[in-house]
RNA sequence: CGGGACGUGGCGCAGCCUGGUAGCGCACCUGCUUUGGGAGCAGGGGGUCGCGAGUUCAAAUCUCGCCGUCCCGACCA
């Protein structure tokens, strides 16, 4: 003991502690070019599991998936005002290719309203077309002047959805529930972290949209962390690309869109949202590696295999198990591999294990205790025989305390105030809510100069507002990422 | 793009002030001994000191420029 910690401490220094993670546990790292990330397999494994989470919900909403190209023909940006003036800082451009000079430069997707409008407009004729509900899984580029590995990467990973539809009731509803039952449900439900839904004022909103929702999240650090949003765009592209529809009567409509996306930007949430100072934590529906059986020592072999049965049990109870048996590496060594990839379950295995008929399981979310000490309650012996079958169990209610303890830290670190003064107080460490009539966009700009935004604006009870004009609306303003 | 800190084997650092042929810890390789919370000993491999100019007999060290990283602002999923 008394070694120097593995990482940085999050007390000490968040932004390091971040760093030192993504190097030891082996997520990721940056790219030659500058703002791009390596994401690396252990990370990419938990994406991959976000984004069949994801995808699967998203599909659940009637949306199918299709492709549409990296390069965008520069002059489709140029014809929704907002939009291009949102992202012309941002665009990367191909000027040359094939080693001539293009006619038309492309631009390389920052996002792709402009050309699925173009391709809509062609596919949508009649009423009968409507709702055309189309989502992508692609890369975008936003060249961005501060990256930060999975914060904000000048290419990221993402989902785009956009779909098209006759009435603007039928879009607004359609944004909202691909906010709430896609994106806040697998955030809450999936990634066990609680999210405030809410939307963004004029200033915050998305560049083209007339109204953008968005799931709020709090860091460990107590700084917001945008995870996700949908958009309704109402009729500002279907005028440009001349999305149009034949209703029932004959009449030429243009179609109300919205767009929405989530990206590996979720992956730095799922980091700073629950990774304490011994590493990482992973809510046992996004870890790869859901239990490690680990081998303590063993000179006959016994012990060895005991925990290859073990893990053949897990599996057969539907347990992503993994085996550790080198025991020419220190135990103490492993055990603290695992912690810092957030494995959350070990199960122990050693002779004097094997000779009690029994095996040590730890569970990860409960490592440290609340002072920021080892909890000796993390561990715990069970029978060996029937271990395996209690693991399920045990994985569901760390899911559980996960969430559990996440919102009671969230909410802690919220508090409702009344003024600018006490919300600037109060955003040094978390979240503060504030009555949005006594705010307003004065408020939200004096407040932006200490670097303290609106990250949304939210319904008396929480969640989102009817409309933010409504008696009631508050403002949950904090300083993000 | 403004303000600050920093670039030396994979990672973390010392050396720089007072120029003189590059060092430590961890990691890696080999062997032996170990193993219930980051193992020990012995041996070994790996670096044009961010890049480019300049000063000098000689530059990691001094000077100038550039690039990159991290932090704090303006922008953002």
């Amino acid at each position: 003991m008394a070694k120097a910690p593995v990482l940085t401490p999050q007390a000490e220094d968040f932004p390091r502690w971040y760093q030192d993670l993504l190097n030891k546990a082996e997520l990721a790292e940056n790219g030659p070019v500058r703002g791009t990330m390596v994401i690396r397999p252990y990370a990419y494994a938990i994406w991959e599991r976000m984004v069949s989470e994801v995808d699967a919900r998203i599909k659940a909403t009637g949306a199918e998936n299709a492709y549409f190209p990296l390069f965008i023909p520069e002059s489709y940006l140029h014809r929704e005002a907002e939009h291009v003036e949102g992202f012309s800082p941002e665009l990367a451009v191909v000027t040359h290719a094939g080693g001539k000079e293009l006619e038309e430069p492309a631009v390389v997707r920052p996002t792709s309203e402009t050309v699925i409008g173009e391709y809509m407009a062609k596919w949508i004729q009649s009423y009968r077309d409507l709702p055309l509900l189309l989502n992508q899984w692609s890369n975008v580029v936003r060249w961005e002047l501060r990256p930060r590995v999975f914060l904000r990467t000048s290419e990221f990973l993402w989902q785009e959805g956009h779909t098209a539809h006759a009435t603007e009731a039928e879009a607004s509803e359609y944004a909202r529930r691909i906010l709430e039952d896609v994106y806040e449900d697998f955030m809450v439900n999936v990634l066990a972290i609680p999210v405030f839904t809410g939307v963004k004022t004029a200033a915050e909103r998305f560049a083209g949209a007339d109204d953008t929702l968005a799931c709020e999240a709090m860091m460990r650090d107590g700084k917001a962390l945008q995870m996700g949003t949908s958009h309704s765009l109402g009729q500002n592209f279907s005028r440009v690309f001349d999305i149009s529809y034949s209703d029932p009567e004959g009449a030429q409509q243009l179609c109300w869109t919205t767009s929405w996306g989530v990206s590996t930007r979720m992956m730095g949430g799922l980091i700073m949202g629950h990774g304490d100072d011994l590493g990482l934590r992973l809510p046992p529906k996004v870890a790869e590696v859901q239990a490690v059986v680990t081998v303590v020592r063993d000179s006959d072999g016994s012990v060895t295999d005991a925990a290859r049965r073990l893990e053949q049990e897990l599996c057969d109870a539907g347990v992503r198990a993994r085996l550790d048996d080198r025991v020419d590496t220190p135990f103490g060594r492993r055990a603290t591999d695992w912690e810092l990839k957030g494995v959350p379950v070990r199960l122990e295995l050693g002779p004097r294990d094997l000779e009690e008929g029994q095996v040590t399981v730890a569970r990860r979310d409960l490592a440290l205790d609340s002072d920021g000490s080892r909890n000796p309650a993390s561990k715990a012996a069970l029978p060996l025989d029937g271990a395996a079958r209690a693991v399920p169990g045990l994985l569901e209610e760390i899911q559980a305390t996960m969430l559990e303890a996440a919102t009671a830290a969230r909410d802690a670190a919220t508090v409702d105030v009344d003024g600018v003064a006490e919300a600037l107080e109060a955003t040094r460490s978390g979240f503060a809510r504030i009555p949005w009539k006594r705010l307003g966009t004065e408020g939200e700009r004096e407040l932006a100069e200490s670097a303290v935004t609106v990250r949304c604006l939210q319904a008396e009870g929480g969640g989102l507002p009817a409309s933010i004009d409504d008696e009631g609306v508050v403002a949950l303003v904090a300083r993000s990422y």
